[in-house]
DNA sequence: ACCGACCATATGAAGTTCGTATGATACCTT
DNA sequence: AAGGTATCATACGAACTTCATATGGTCGGT
């Protein structure tokens, strides 16, 4: 926890410190956006469709429109993902039993190990980074982590509505 | 540091809490990406358009063939999109004095006022957020920000090449 | 049983992407 | 110094994507 009152230099590198961590996240966003496009690229598909199917995967099974609603995509624009997740074989659109209008998305595992493969290389460099920290360490990492995501998500529905 | 040797519930624990954060991250990466695409849409400009604009500002004075080698996108795409980066008034495209061939991207600094606008939200949470760690913990982030990068880098390379 | 709201998708115009072609310039080899 | 090859940025065009709007089916309240 940071103390109640800290001296001014201490203030000084607590300043310079966050600028920091935020100049560098920007560049991470990039950098994990241009990885995206080269995944995409693998397995035929388009850098939101991917993004799309993570948050299938993670919070599905879920409907096009709650998919629209969390996204901020384009309801026509998700169609088109749809279609391509699906004639790909990463999801099943299901009819939603209660509300016929509705459908259902499902994540598929059948391309799960051609995804990990993909991710390979990534994953052993975080790996090998993630050994360099002590467990205290980890645990304030995935918190950030964590709660930064949570940031970009209110930031994301912000620009959604404004 | 991470001491010598670890118990076994220690490494239990490490283990898990590496497994979170790469799962955060990944989370992490489709929000970013997500938010990435509201900023786009607001100021008229596809989602690499803005990836490529903060490599400009961040690594110029370069050429679209840096450019292109640096974010692995095609270079007839790249072409396109720094046709929209230059028509909306983000880049010029100055002739090199050396190579007449060549060209060299400068970012122009009129518009970020209503860049900063639209990040002002996101920028607020993390200044918020950040607060709650100690110094000592922030440098520990942003370091683990930075090897993340370099780590999203070289596995965004490999997939370039392979 | 109606009616306004909602769901997913169809439609088509405008724009994007990417393999390949082009024209200009640089540089190496002899 | 001249020829040939490589490199630079962009043009071209076919295939595809995006998105505003339209459509047809279904739901729920009254």
């Amino acid at each position: 926890m940071a103390p109640a009152a800290e001296d001014a230099e201490t203030k000084r590198q607590r300043r310079r410190t966050s600028t920091a961590i935020k100049e560098s996240l920007r560049e991470l966003s990039v950098q994990l956006s241009l990885f995206n496009h080269q995944l995409s690229s693998h397995v035929d598909l388009r850098d939101s469709d991917l993004d799309c199917l993570d948050v299938i995967q993670r919070h599905g099974p879920l409907s096009p429109t709650a998919l629209v609603r969390r996204t901020g995509l384009h309801a026509a624009t998700m169609t088109g993902i749809l279609d391509r997740l699906e004639k790909g074989g990463w999801i099943a659109r299901d009819r939603d039993s209660v509300d016929r209008r509705a459908v259902v998305l499902r994540a598929l595992r059948e391309r799960n190990p051609e995804m990990f493969r993909l991710y390979s290389g990534m994953n052993t460099s975080m790996d090998k980074l993630l050994t360099g920290y002590t467990v205290d360490e980890l645990e304030t990492i995935a918190d950030f982590v964590r709660r930064t995501t949570e940031a970009g998500k209110s930031a994301t529905d912000d620009l959604t509505a404004g």
